[in-house]
DNA sequence: CGCATACATTCGCATGTACGAATATGTACG
DNA sequence: CGTACATATTCGTACATGCGAATGTATGCG
């Protein structure tokens, strides 16, 4: 698998999950899913955002087969997909932060 | 680390990441820089792309530290800036091909 | 300097995306 | 059925993003 060429059609599933991945307002629901499964209207207080605006980003989230659903009478709990979805997060966020520290240090040398 | 929630600023840089990440183009020159450093124009070649789309997409890769770059005299060589990079991409695709074999089991079952 | 080559940037336009507000769907319950 | 509540979708708008074409910048060479 390591060096064969991917099909563009491939590639183009990849970078809709990513693209999936590329906002704010979806990875801090994603953040809030981690304590367990939630539904809608808890991740709307938590995270406060609108309703709908949450309502939308789970669906996006779900397209990806980020997170899961269930319907639980009126409600529909939501959660994560998986453990590899928070390592996707975590790889990058371990970047981010060695990053900085190295901007911290390049700083801290002058 | 792992149940700290995160400031919105960092969450704006993780999502920035990943949206480099969500672009088919882009995809494709991390792809071809698999095997080693390429300059623009060997990666325009090689993708069939204009040479400035190219540099354009080579640009907002460098400014996430998806790559690096040296000048070597009249050309720029590009190159992954390390192996984790590649990592991120295996685990989306990992997670895509499991999906869709996933699909193919389903479809043959009925 | 003048020219050629490699790379980077700007501009205009077409397309995509997020959001608030309003509205629709779906479920339980009397 | 009618009402209440949770969730989903639609619509219009503001803003971001990708691309081709043209132009700008940098480096090497005679």
């Amino acid at each position: 698998m390591a060096n064969k060429r991917m099909s563009p059609e491939l590639l183009e599933l990849v970078a809709e999950r990513f693209r999936a991945l590329s906002d704010r307002a979806r990875l801090r629901l994603l953040q809030e899913l981690r304590s367990g499964p939630l539904t809608v209207n808890d991740l709307a207080a938590r995270t406060e955002m609108a309703q709908a605006n949450v309502s939308r980003h789970l669906a996006v989230l779900f397209a990806n087969k980020l997170v899961v659903r269930e319907r639980d009478g009126i409600y529909v709990h939501y959660a994560l997909a998986d453990r590899d979805v928070l390592k996707l997060c975590e790889l990058v966020c371990g970047r981010l932060e060695s990053e900085l520290s190295e901007q911290r240090k390049v700083i801290a040398g002058r």
